[in-house]
DNA sequence: CGGTATCCTTTGCGATACTG
DNA sequence: CAGTATCGCAAAGGATACCG
């Protein structure tokens, strides 16, 4: 066989070393964050993680799905409940990660610009919008505390905005203006553009 | 040389990527782990880490060393204030990973205990304990707010335990009475009785 | 005690090709 | 498209011995 799902133990009783015996694993917690806004294909997240190769990605599904963290459903890969209990651990070692720099020549998958815009927002008011990344679409919900966002669009968009996720993460830096990326051609608008610029804008949260 | 500090990327701009860069690699949060509660030696890492080989663990300490996770002192290793922003996240994930079972030949580390037991208990009344493992000892402060555990004996004591963490485990999670440890000799206590009763029984918090 | 050096086995994992 | 099979190597890491 290619490579049978591995299942090293780290031997220890503490629940922090089991929790790791599960997830510990080069690349799993990567797969997880990728699958925190909702279902994907095989493809998608070889896409996403494009350093992790065919053979690798397929053992460590199996791996998560052998714990119950991922399970497969007709729209690809998707967290179990217990999976979605990482999300806590996953967003807090996001936050800790930020302290350290850019590798170089560094990827950027959709997933994880929208997973940093749905943490760095706090959206004023209602709207809902429709964001497309390459060839695929996510409905963003703005509304009374956090945003939303899940995989597909949405059935109705008070705005919409397709681009890339490198341009998009210039947009929610700050470092490229809205207008500027249309102007580039690496960014179409539709639909409410004040709310757009509402929910790209960078704004000071606590 | 023996084994030049890793330091593969993932080549990911996200910064969960970014965070597992430096505390992804097999053993690294289970070292911040056994540094959360103090300072600790090399000698001592070793023990809590039986399952770690010597070079293992000096390939990882210089590795946290060089990303500024974890610092040399007179007193040992301990955790930067960087370092020490990993506790929520290794916290997290512990409380995750208590869904798994207990793996065969499973160790017990002292600071594993320990922090199940500051975790889980919500103390009622102030006391000082002095809790010793193995030949080590630790201070536990009981006031307002949460337990506060760190690595030395404290300088006055309300009462003492000494066992071992097997024992200090059962005793927490209910399986073993003080009065039945100290019957079969695995543990010993001193001072106020009654406070170390209000300590390690098992108390059902939110 | 607090590590390094050396050796050697294991295996993670990348590349490529192939299949339902 | 969604993987599996085979091959091969570089690197991870265990054992043991050694050193300031």
């Amino acid at each position: 066989m290619g490579g049978m799902p591995t299942s090293r133990s780290y031997g220890d009783a503490c629940s922090i070393a089991r929790a790791l015996d599960v997830v510990g694993e080069r690349w799993s917690l990567l797969v997880v964050r990728e699958l925190l806004l909702g279902p994907q294909r095989f493809s998608d997240l070889r896409r996403a993680l494009p350093g992790a190769s065919s053979n690798m990605l397929t053992d460590r599904l199996r791996e998560l799905e052998s714990h119950d963290v991922v399970a497969r459903s007709p729209a690809g890969y998707e967290l179990t409940e217990s999976g979605r209990g990482l999300e806590p651990v996953v967003l807090a070692l996001g936050g800790w990660g930020m302290r350290f720099p850019l590798p170089a020549d560094a990827h950027l998958s959709a997933t994880s610009v929208l997973l940093f815009l749905r943490g760095s927002r706090d959206p004023g008011s209602r709207a809902t919008y429709r964001i497309e990344l390459g060839d695929r679409a996510w409905a963003v919900t703005a509304g009374d505390g956090p945003l939303h966002i899940e995989t597909g669009a949405p059935v109705h968009a008070d705005a919409g905005l397709r681009t890339d996720p490198a341009t998009l993460n210039a947009l929610l830096d700050g470092s490229v203006t809205l207008a500027a990326a249309r102007a580039a051609g690496t960014a179409a608008l539709s639909g409410d553009e004040a709310a757009l610029k509402r929910l790209l804008e960078p704004s000071a949260s606590s």
